[in-house]
DNA sequence: ATTCCAGCCATTGTATACGCTTTTCGGTCC
DNA sequence: GGACCGAAAAGCGTATACAATGGCTGGAAT
């Protein structure tokens, strides 16, 4: 159960120890970053998952005030949770919080179809098409990890075209909690965009037809939320003031 | 021209030096993290300004590790910009990125207003009234820079009645970063939400009727929007490229 | 046998020290 | 007189050290 999953670079380079001090220290701190995210979207890192900083810090060769840093990172996007003395783990979003998530997507997402409509290009187009293959096939191969990985990218992709990088943020950001939403309430077998709803997508949105975009946008996320099955699960602090209120 | 502007607290009590080590540092981050934020909000720290570590850490009487970690923060809620070797500085939002948060909070704000019809209550409209009301006196007494923070407040809290956590918080930010582009862009004088805007507002949205809130509020946004002078000022980086390519 | 308490250990929070890069100031050369 | 180069200083990036807290385990008492 070593979670030698990370890959931790060819670190015997250095020679020996803290030789390389500030060797670009940034792109090394965003890649980390990136690994992590990317464990924690592809269920790789499972919802409750503990995260030292020491085995952190050891995994990628660097000390623990670089982890520190992206812990915090993935803290500010709701990746990660932060108890006071405790540490970091892996986020278990609640059921307000998978419903927050969900109608903030249908607002935005659904409000962003106009205009992408208005601003796809065919490259982009072709981008988007290549990405709804892969997924399909991630999905036919069993490669789930892989496929909510290219589900969530694909909607964040399309949230770029609009041009508008404040809301293709937040998309991006609403994309990377849904997955760990799939993790927690997702029903195995029946996880994220199936079918051909993105290619379908694609269509309406290069036919130049905003509106039916938007209305197929909101069909297709309600279908993911409708399929989450949010078992209001209290196991942990079990409500005993309410139970011995009465 | 020496910034004793932030409060220092009383650190005189800590006897001296590095006493009290590990004394609720958590809280005190928090408001220190607040000091700043309202002090970039109500424009007392101008864009452009330089916030350095080792001058924040002396103010505050913390070390630079938790001016970092703030720092860190607020440059994820693009209030400060942080490059590379040179530290960081109050964010100066370019002319894309106003229309982008404007373009933003017009679909999320506006989009808002039906759910915020309907959940309002008396103690909401109660708390708004007041809050508009201290606005137009702070904009009467010349405080520009309470009026500016009331406004931000105003539509922050108004999005929080809408129960959505996650789109309240999204907006909060945008507030904040719209108050940094009022500071660039905006003409003395004529700034923010000016006359009876809010108190209208709070009557559609009492009455529930949350289509003309929304319409309103589209009106008022785009009045906002309208006011400010964006001249793309292109002082830094003279686009030689494009000078001499032709 | 179970529960409570005490001491230890694991792990985080904070500060400080050190190295590296960038900037600025002063001197010299053209 | 101006421009270029070198050195010093200032400030950021990272690592490490230390302190404190909370959980965990072992033991004893009921």
């Amino acid at each position: 159960m070593n979670q030698r999953q990370f890959v931790a670079e060819g670190k015997s380079s250095d020679g020996g120890g803290r030789s390389g001090k500030n060797g670009d220290g940034t792109k090394r701190h965003e890649a980390i970053y990136q690994s992590i995210s990317d464990a924690i979207i592809e269920h790789r890192l499972k919802p409750g998952a503990r995260l030292r900083e020491d085995a952190l810090a050891e995994v990628f060769g660097v000390s623990r005030t670089g982890i520190r840093k992206i812990l915090q990172r993935l803290a500010l996007e709701h990746l990660v949770t932060l108890t006071p003395r405790r540490g970091a783990s892996v986020t278990r979003p609640t059921a307000d919080e998978a419903k927050d998530v969900f109608d903030a997507r249908l607002m935005v997402e659904c409000g962003l179809m106009p205009e992408i409509a208005r601003r796809i290009t065919d490259e982009d187009a072709i981008a988007l098409r290549d990405m709804a293959m892969r997924e399909r096939q991630a999905l036919r191969a069993g490669e789930q990890s892989t496929a909510i990985r290219l589900s969530a990218d694909f909607h964040t992709r399309l949230a770029s075209i609009s041009g508008n990088a404040t809301l293709a943020g937040f998309v991006e950001g609403l994309c990377s909690r849904s997955s760990l939403i799939l993790a927690v309430y997702g029903n195995a077998g029946h996880l994220g965009c199936e079918s051909h709803d993105h290619d379908d997508l694609i269509g309406y949105l290069e036919a130049g037809n905003g509106e039916r975009a938007e209305a197929f946008m909101g069909r297709h996320l309600k279908a993911i939320e409708a399929s989450l099955s949010i078992h209001v699960e209290e196991d942990e602090a079990p409500d005993l003031f309410e139970i011995f209120s009465g």
